[in-house]
DNA sequence: TGTACATCAGTGAACGCGCGTTCACTGATGTAC
DNA sequence: TGTACATCAGTGAACGCGCGTTCACTGATGTAC
């Protein structure tokens, strides 16, 4: 063999990594193998030696974009008392950075609308990892039995992806203000329960 | 002239009306000019004498698409109080029926993922509308002061979004969940705001 | 009222382009002897 | 240790196809006389 088994899982895992993050950023039809191979430094035709099919590298990179968010949740769990884990995963989720940078962010945004129109092979393997991203929510932010614990991250899981969303869709003002509604609606409404000091036009902090 | 004013006019709207069904079916791209041009009786070809570009018809369409959904809540207006109006939307828009019917429902979570990978163009014609829609809802399901109202509004669009997104994504039993999720976040806890009747398996009573 | 001409919505072939996929080939390295 | 061969990750031209857009043309109808 020309290369070792090693160099072989190592150009592959490269592939699988660029694709997780441009098709996050440019949609799951916004990059073709010709350019990807190229941002990997190597040239399209050699693509086919790693993937029997483009939408078999698209599953494969959702999956991979999937679990490191559940892989983040799964590893808050425990380090806290439920209520600050659960204001993390929030803050972190609903912060102007995961905003901005959609490329490394949730899927589910991202992809989602994109996934409603792919094969039933996409699909499947996406409704799969939404269930496990629930689970793993509920296990680390939810509280009481598990029913209750899976309804909450139900509850927290769509409001968090609805506001990210809109977030980024919205300009100026109005983006920062989903994100702010996002954390309140999810955490409950720490600062100021129906005052008006949010008036618009003001600033918004942030964290 | 062939044909009277009307009946270019006339033209005109059935292909913008048939566009901003196909697009939220299908994706920004997921329908072409020829394709479009077919389903409304006429060939590709003539489709520049109403369009100076598809990118054109694609602002127009989404423009009429979410025309329609401020038009219904704007119509609700000071028909029932205040908390019945925001039942019957949140009711309407996570229902099913809603989830089902992607070409002729808010464009927001259908298109909203696509249309962040658009030109300027077509990004600033969203967020204005996303602006209006805000508006809209703020007027129809809000309480209290201005601020008050809209920050209620984000947070209602936040979480309806983003539960009828989710509900489309996930197979089965979850698909309800979210929507379940939605209606209690939006609308408080009405049946049981704390009980366990609503363990995984049930049947799930919708309406 | 009747006739010749102008208009222009709609037609359909053609274009240039980008895409996913295929395939014959290359050449560095592991392996057999 | 040294040499001939086999392997196969990667190369790059070529394919078939679909797309947005252009353009010369058509022909029914409005308008001028």
């Amino acid at each position: 063999m020309r290369y070792s088994k090693e160099h072989k899982d190592e150009t592959r895992r490269r592939i699988v990594a660029k694709a997780a993050v441009r098709l996050r950023e440019k949609g799951l039809h916004g990059i073709g193998v010709a350019d990807l191979m190229k941002e990997v430094g190597l040239t399209h035709g050699g693509f086919y030696a790693h993937f029997e099919s483009r939408e078999a590298l698209v599953i494969e990179a959702i999956t991979r974009a999937m679990d490191a968010s559940i892989g983040n949740w799964n590893k808050l769990a425990g380090t806290q008392d439920r209520a600050s884990q659960r204001a993390s995963i929030v803050e972190a989720y609903l912060s102007p950075q995961h905003r901005d940078a959609t490329g490394h962010g949730c899927a589910v945004p991202s992809l989602g609308a994109d996934i409603l129109r792919e094969g039933a092979r996409t699909k499947r393997a996406f409704a799969a990892k939404i269930e496990e991203m629930v689970a793993a929510l509920g296990e680390v932010i939810g509280e009481g039995d598990p029913a209750q614990r899976r309804a909450e991250a139900v509850a927290a899981m769509a409001s968090m992806v609805g506001a990210l969303l809109l977030s980024r869709l919205a300009s100026g003002e109005l983006s920062d203000e989903f994100l702010q509604a996002g954390r309140r609606t999810v955490l409950g409404t720490p600062d100021a329960p129906a005052d008006s000091s949010e008036a618009p036009g003001g600033a918004r902090a942030r964290k």
